[in-house]
DNA sequence: GTCTATAGGGGGATAGAC
DNA sequence: GTCTATCCCCCTATAGAC
């Protein structure tokens, strides 16, 4: 089906999002390109004709991906202006609207990365950006008292992440298993935006992490 | 490649480890039945004597796969002998145990189950397991006086499996990120048996789930 | 740029010998 | 139970007309 916005697209933008919502809602190998020209619309000999294989198309989608992915995070990493405290509620704000948006993305992402014979983690220009970032370096000056290293940094950005991202990772099961409907599960997953900062913030001040 | 403990299995035996491999490392789709032969040493005519078809076997895995994963959690859901305090920190050695021996497990079992078509789980006896358990019981009693609600039961639930589950989801990204190598990596799960019971335990007192 | 037709190969499954 | 040989469909990709 092609959505609304989509109807005045030209046949490369239409083949290209037909792509996006099938392969990260299947995954690459049970896509088929018939599949993406019939989602699209288009005849089959143009997605060839414009992407020149099923496995650079695919490799666009997945960059693009793995960007929107970090995007939510890396852009606030580095800034100076921000506090700790904010950056975590910039970060939560970000995830929680991006996610409820494309829920789909970080289990993609996460399950095609999961072939190690797909090098794209290896392309990502990002080497010691964390580690070296300002949110790091305000992490460490917060928790000097208490003495912080890499271990609990690293816990503390892995809580981060799971608190914000595995809830619609697992949306099947947890819906199951909490018998939420789909507005239930959003209300849910917007409550988080506040709820997380908080928590992190009450995790921080255990003090025992060592 | 044969494990060690595979060679005297008999051919049955063989071909359902080889295909648990490859099933949980690529997916459905992007196992061919000839990789399973190979991996597990046999001729591919055999796959079909002993499991029928490709998808046969592959429901046999998944099934496993979805139970072992719940595994960790049901059986202490609904002990009445151990508080919830003791029911958190059993599921933290249970799933960081489980999970460093067979990490691929929860990023198979979700990416499999987010194809509406796949109904398995709706086959799951799981309707109100959880909602009607002891440790559901336990924790509105511990969160009796700030009042609890089914939204607050539900981000309790979601904040322990994600701090659990979830870092292993994305080993990969993790790994990359932080620079650690797989030792490291292991080394930082394994200090989460005790962190994770710690951190919900200071969320808990946090008190401002509302 | 878009279409039809088809090449070419891969993959699931089975027949039938042993 | 295990093997070889093979069927046949489906999928990606392309040639070539328009």
């Amino acid at each position: 089906m092609l959505k609304a916005k989509e109807k005045d697209q030209n046949t490369e933008q239409r083949i290209k999002a037909a792509a996006q919502r099938l392969f990260q809602r299947k995954g690459f190998a049970a896509t088929k390109t018939r599949d993406i020209a019939d989602e699209a619309q288009i005849n089959l000999a143009l997605l060839n004709y414009y992407f020149g294989s099923k496995e650079k198309l695919f490799k666009i989608i997945m960059m693009e991906s793995i960007f929107k992915f970090l995007q939510g995070i890396i852009f606030v990493f580095n800034d100076e202006q921000s506090s700790l405290e904010e950056k975590v509620q910039q970060i939560a704000n970000r995830y929680i609207d991006f996610l409820s948006k494309e829920p789909e993305v970080p289990l993609f992402v996460l399950s095609e990365l999961r072939n190690e014979s797909s090098d794209f983690i290896h392309q990502l220009p990002i080497d010691n950006l964390f580690l070296d970032s300002v949110f790091a370096k305000q992490y460490k000056e917060k928790m000097a008292e208490t003495g912080s290293n890499k271990s609990s940094l690293m816990h503390f950005l892995i809580n981060l992440l799971s608190m914000l991202v595995f809830p619609f990772m697992s949306k099947p099961i947890i819906s199951k298993i909490g018998n939420l409907n789909n507005k239930e599960f959003d209300n849910l997953m917007e409550e988080r935006k506040n709820l997380v900062p908080i928590w992190i913030e009450s995790i921080l001040k255990t003090h025992d992490i060592s």
